[in-house]
RNA sequence: GGUCCCGUAGCUCAGUAGGAUAGAGCACCAGAUUCCUAAUCUGGGGGUCACAGGUUCGAAUCCUGUCGGGAUCACCA
């Protein structure tokens, strides 16, 4: 599996993990001892960016957390404890501020010599081994094979995948998945659907397509390749015969769409599982899933209440083969084999988990719409009782997305097939902007998507903002080899005079990029790429601001003529900025251009 | 009716596993280009974090309940 955030590059400083065991060490040398006699429990102690740079580069909690246990004033703890820090080397200024906390400033040397690690690592900075190379699994997209994907596949999409991106950076062993729904019913109406192309290409006259069967224009070609492919033949077989091999070649059809729409979203998975391959050899993997399941003393045959709330009219109680989901977490009980002694789609499902489980993952994460809310507690039913509670299982329900054109909403009707595609929006607005705008919500909001506001050249669209500070990093290396020809921006030369950069806007921007690798750890633990994305707005909001400083105050700006020990220092911040937005912007699935037009 | 998600500035939303005076963008007001891309930036006003309790040094964040909005409920896939 070739995956370019996989892999084990040097592993980069996260400060605030540092200065968490520098705190730490302290409170040691301080020799505190619980009143309780104990063993001082310094869990709770956290060191975090404070909330208002001016108070600080680093705040830590150690003081007012510790306080009741050690039997100490917290104001009082956190003055011996800043003391102590204040011996550190790194440290240059330390105050107690607040109920108790402990704020660092750290010396301008620190900063010079993170921003030099930083152009030592490249794109590669903020890699974690966070994950320590534990096997997960992202399920994502697994739409249907009866049709184009449309747009509200795109954003389970690109959060999918942004999240397989960010799990491998941070360290994780990452298999991307898509689970193929090629068995059952809507596989038998797609297959009389091609049918009947199949025979409207061989000249028989289809006025209209009969309802219950798809409509849409995407099967004509499918029909057209039958009817080279064999004529009449099939009209001569056993119904039966024919559709079967109909059905075939439709959902390979169908799934070279999908691929080729998934590949123009830079989406690429590593696995497609079929679930018609549970069904093969008479159902075998299905039948040993509930096997086990039954070994292990999850299933029985019974009936099920009838469902709380307005009774359906049809509603036959009936016995059927049970999973009691219930023990597990669940609400209610599932059926696994429906009263006719079919498999219900639940009972694949089984199977596929006991799949996934016996590769190997420990951890799976679905990615779902917030349609699919209802199948989580079944899901994690069923991990408890496959694994007894040793997988872990984490869902992702991703709201709806809103289509909107110039403020208006556009319309689309299921019944007519009439639905934008997701080729249509990815078309219109370009692969970039829809991944960027996908993420620039956290996925359990809905979101709005514009396609003019989305198209827009301009700082009201967040997308263009970024990429134009990628742009303008580029512009300026331009710039610096028409003014200075011969100026060497190797990454070593640019290191060597960090030290030339005190301007606070560029220190703050030196913190900045420091904060990155504790984004990417903090947005892998919690499952939320759109923390990437936010980052990179802020990260370029930065880089835009002291850009603009330099149209006051020239003695700022990047490219110094007359200075170029200068210039290189800031063209090292350059090259940094640069780094990290790549880096980022790689993790979102989108690029980091060299210029816009 | 049960379950899940959401409720933060006029609008759209962040809020970094419980931290300090709750932040951004839009919109509104006032400014900045002889200068590396003004495709940008600077400043200003604007809040009962839906409501009520609880947990603790400390709550927008955790717990309980209420109200409001959305999704979902099956021998379907």
């Amino acid at each position: 599996m070739s995956c370019a955030f996989q892999g084990t590059g040097p592993v980069p400083m996260n400060i605030f993990a540092d200065f968490s065991a520098r705190v730490k060490k302290a409170i040691e040398t301080l020799g505190l001892q619980p009143k309780d006699g104990g063993i001082l429990d310094v869990t709770r102690v956290t060191v975090e960016p404070p909330r208002d740079a001016s108070h600080g580069d680093l705040a830590t909690n150690a003081a007012m957390v510790l306080a009741k246990a050690v039997g100490e004033n917290p104001r009082a703890l956190a003055e011996k404890l800043a003391a102590e820090l204040a011996k550190d080397a790194d440290v240059a200024e330390t105050s107690v501020a607040g109920p108790g906390f402990v704020n660092l400033r750290l010396a301008q040397s620190f900063w010079h010599a993170r921003l030099g690690e930083i152009l030592d690592s490249g794109t590669e900075y903020g890699r974690s081994t966070l994950g320590g190379g534990k096997k997960i699994n992202v399920e994502y997209v697994s739409a249907n094979p009866t049709g184009p994907m449309h747009v509200g596949h795109c954003r389970g999409a690109v959060v999918g995948d942004a999240l397989a991106n960010l799990m491998a950076f941070a360290g994780y062993d990452v298999t991307r998945e898509y689970y193929i729904n090629d068995a059952g019913a809507q596989i038998d109406v797609l297959g009389r659907s091609v049918l009947l192309r199949y025979r409207e290409a061989l000249g028989e006259k289809i006025d209209e397509i009969p309802a219950g069967l798809y409509p849409g224009d995407y099967l004509v070609p499918v029909g057209q390749a039958l009817a080279k492919e064999f004529g009449t033949k099939l009209l001569e077989m056993p119904e039966q015969e024919a559709l079967s091999i109909v059905k075939d070649r439709a959902i390979d059809a169908m799934m070279a769409m999908i691929r080729d729409d998934l590949a123009a979203l830079n989406v690429h998975h590593d696995v497609f599982f079929s679930e018609r391959s549970l069904h093969a050899a008479n159902g075998g993997a299905i039948r040993s899933a509930i096997n086990d399941l039954t070994l292990k003393g999850h299933v029985y045959k019974g009936t099920l209440p009838p469902p709380k709330g307005q009774l359906p009219e049809d509603w036959e109680d009936r016995e059927q083969t049970l999973f009691r989901s219930t023990d597990v977490g669940d609400d209610i009980d599932r059926p696994l084999i429906k009263s006719d002694g079919s498999f219900t789609y639940f009972a694949a499902d089984v199977a596929y988990m006991k799949d996934k489980y016996e590769r190997g993952f420990e951890h799976l994460i679905y990615i779902l719409g917030a349609d699919h809310g209802g199948y989580v507690k079944r899901l994690e039913a069923l991990a408890r009782a496959l694994s007894g509670g040793k997988l872990e299982l984490t869902v992702l329900l991703c709201q709806l997305v809103k289509l909107f054109r110039a403020g208006e909403p556009v319309r689309m009707s299921k019944r007519s097939g009439e639905f934008v595609t997701l080729r249509d929006v990815i078309d219109e607005v370009g692969r970039d902007p829809v991944r960027f705008m996908m993420l620039y919500r956290k996925s359990d909001a809905p979101l709005d998507f514009d396609f003019q506001k989305v198209t827009e050249q301009s700082k009201d669209n967040p997308v263009f903002y970024v990429q134009y500070a990628s742009a303008r990093c580029h512009s300026v290396f331009r710039q610096a080899k028409e003014q200075f020809g011969d100026l060497d921006v190797a990454r070593d030369g640019l290191k060597k005079n960090a030290h030339l950069l005190v301007d606070e806007g560029e220190l703050a921007l030196i913190r900045k990029l420091v904060e990155y690798p504790r984004m990417v750890e903090g947005a892998a633990q919690a499952m939320e790429p759109h923390r990437v994305a936010f980052y990179l707005y802020d990260l370029a909001s930065m880089l835009h601001g002291q850009w603009n400083r330099g149209t006051d105050t020239e003695s700022l700006r990047f490219l110094k003529v007359n200075d170029r020990e200068l210039t290189t220092a800031r063209l090292g911040l350059v090259q940094a900025v640069l780094d990290v937005l790549s880096s980022g912007l790689a993790l979102i699935g989108a690029e980091a251009p060299a210029e816009m037009r």
